[in-house]
RNA sequence: GGAGAGUUGCCGGAGUGGUUGAACGGGACGGUCUCGAAAACCGUUGUGGAUUUACGUCUACCCAGGGUUCGAAUCCCUGACUCUCCGCCA
């Protein structure tokens, strides 16, 4: 959420952040309800103001055994009239609340200006791309001369969209989580927490997902809850509605959980095996900082998640996310694309966003600065990493003529 | 799922209709005292909104949302959560 002073003095900005990430919202209807908003508060107040008055003197007379029937009945005159103003100021502050929810987040200076991902701007790249004596098979091909993935199976029981792991598939995946968990701990220094994945109408508010992408959402209607698209939105309302210290922050966190997208109006768009799934495991990391230090962790976090595929050896490029492609709550997004030489295209395993006060300011996230003045904290998240996309490029860069597999050094303890 | 108890400021805890943003105690912060510290004493100590150049003024908030009333932390209704007991259960 944006403050709404910041928008009524920086409307242009505004109005070009909408533009540039390709939203459509009413400007004009918030401000509309805005002005509206505060004259009818203002009307109430100052009515409020004269009963609080006229209120307080009853007593004193009623003590002094004087008639306040006349001026009893001003009053109801009076508090009738204020109801009817406070009813009409709700309606219109719920309006106002509502519409300043699909105000998205505005990019950052530096974000490249484009329509969709082909504005993308390449920043780096690791590594390179392995060269194979022979034609390097996809995943697919593979996950089926080692049996390692069952979708048929998996289809079977739920729908189309969702994938079985198994045996060593299986083992390989959570192998690849315990890694990255262990990895962010002891190399990075996070805190492990694991939170519900079934969340709140109200959680999925503060972290930005709602009310825009309700229709992706799984959710269970019966108690109004919603399965979790990444572990962000449990771990970055951990601090929901609550006001951390100076000396607490920062915090980092890192958090494994499934996440469930429903992708809808997807179908046919890359969705080949691994690529895109309903259900998908993903480790996460998120970021509580000062205002001040929150570009600083963007490019910390980003390091983080390199870390990982540099040290499982896999080739990828950074890219700097164009405004069209950026999220709704995101100020400044990196993607981190991996190489995939069997399905020869780079896949996105990482997304390392600053989300500034945006989503603090939706699920009330505050800090004391050293002045004792209450802030609201940066949020950054980013995937460190998603697994079935780092199984892909696992699988296919590690591939050998006969099919076989010779998985990384670093990660043989972890698959025994 | 059944029965009961509760939810007040940073914390403990009072407050059952009137000047209560909230007694009292603790904590924290500032000051006096001291070579320094402790103790003691004095003072300060919430958040949002409106308005003002500013000092300030007004308003709202005692789990949330409604209601009764001239007036609600206090009465009524609905809901959420917590605790205790019983049932069920990995």
């Amino acid at each position: 959420m944006l403050n709404i002073k910041f928008i009524r003095e920086n409307e242009k900005m505004v109005r070009a952040a909408i533009l540039n990430k390709n939203e459509k919202v009413d400007l004009d209807n918030v401000l509309n309800l805005d002005q509206e908003k505060r004259k009818l508060q203002f009307e109430y107040d100052s009515n409020k103001a004269v009963q609080n008055k006229l209120s307080k003197q009853i007593p004193t007379l009623k003590k002094e055994k004087k008639d306040v029937s006349e001026i009893m009945n001003n009053m109801k005159e009076l508090s009738l009239k204020n109801k009817n103003i406070l009813s009409e100021l709700n309606i219109v502050s719920k309006k106002f609340n509502y519409a300043m929810l699909t105000i998205p987040n505005i990019p950052s200076t530096d974000v490249p200006i484009g329509r969709d991902e082909s504005d993308n701007e390449f920043k780096y790249e690791w590594g390179k791309k392995p060269v194979f004596d022979f034609v390097p098979k996809d995943h697919l091909e593979l996950a089926k001369i080692n049996s390692l993935l069952d979708q048929q199976r998996a289809t079977k029981m739920s729908s189309s969209g969702f994938m079985g792991y198994y045996d060593k598939g299986a083992m390989l995946e959570r192998a690849l989580i315990n890694y990255m968990l262990d990895f962010h701990i002891q190399k990075h220094g996070y805190t492990e927490i694991s939170f519900p994945i079934l969340v709140n109408r109200k959680a999925m508010i503060g972290t930005g997902q709602l009310p825009k992408l309700e229709n992706d959402m799984y959710r269970i209607e019966q108690d109004d809850l919603f399965l979790v698209p990444t572990a962000e939105v449990s771990t970055t309302n951990f601090y929901a509605e609550e006001i951390l210290a100076s000396k607490d922050i920062p915090v980092k966190f890192v958090s494994y959980s499934p996440c469930f997208r429903r992708e809808a109006g997807s179908y046919g768009k890359e969705t080949k095996g691994l690529q895109r799934l309903h259900q998908f495991n993903k480790v996460e990391m998120v970021r509580f900082v000062k205002k001040e230090d929150s570009y600083i962790a963007l490019d910390e976090m980003k390091n983080d998640a390199e870390e990982i595929l540099q040290s499982l050896g896999l080739h990828y490029r950074v890219m700097n996310l164009a405004t069209g492609d950026l999220s709704f709550a995101s100020a400044k997004t990196y993607d981190l694309e991996v190489w995939a030489p069997g399905t020869n295209r780079y896949l996105e395993v990482s997304s390392i966003s600053n989300f500034e006060d945006f989503q603090a300011r939706r699920a009330l996230i505050r800090y004391r600065n050293e002045n004792d003045k209450l802030e609201f904290v940066h949020t950054l998240n980013g995937s460190g990493l998603a697994t079935p996309r780092l199984v892909i490029s696992l699988l296919e860069s590690y591939q050998n003529e006969s099919g076989s597999i010779d998985f990384p050094e670093n990660l043989k303890p972890y698959l025994k």
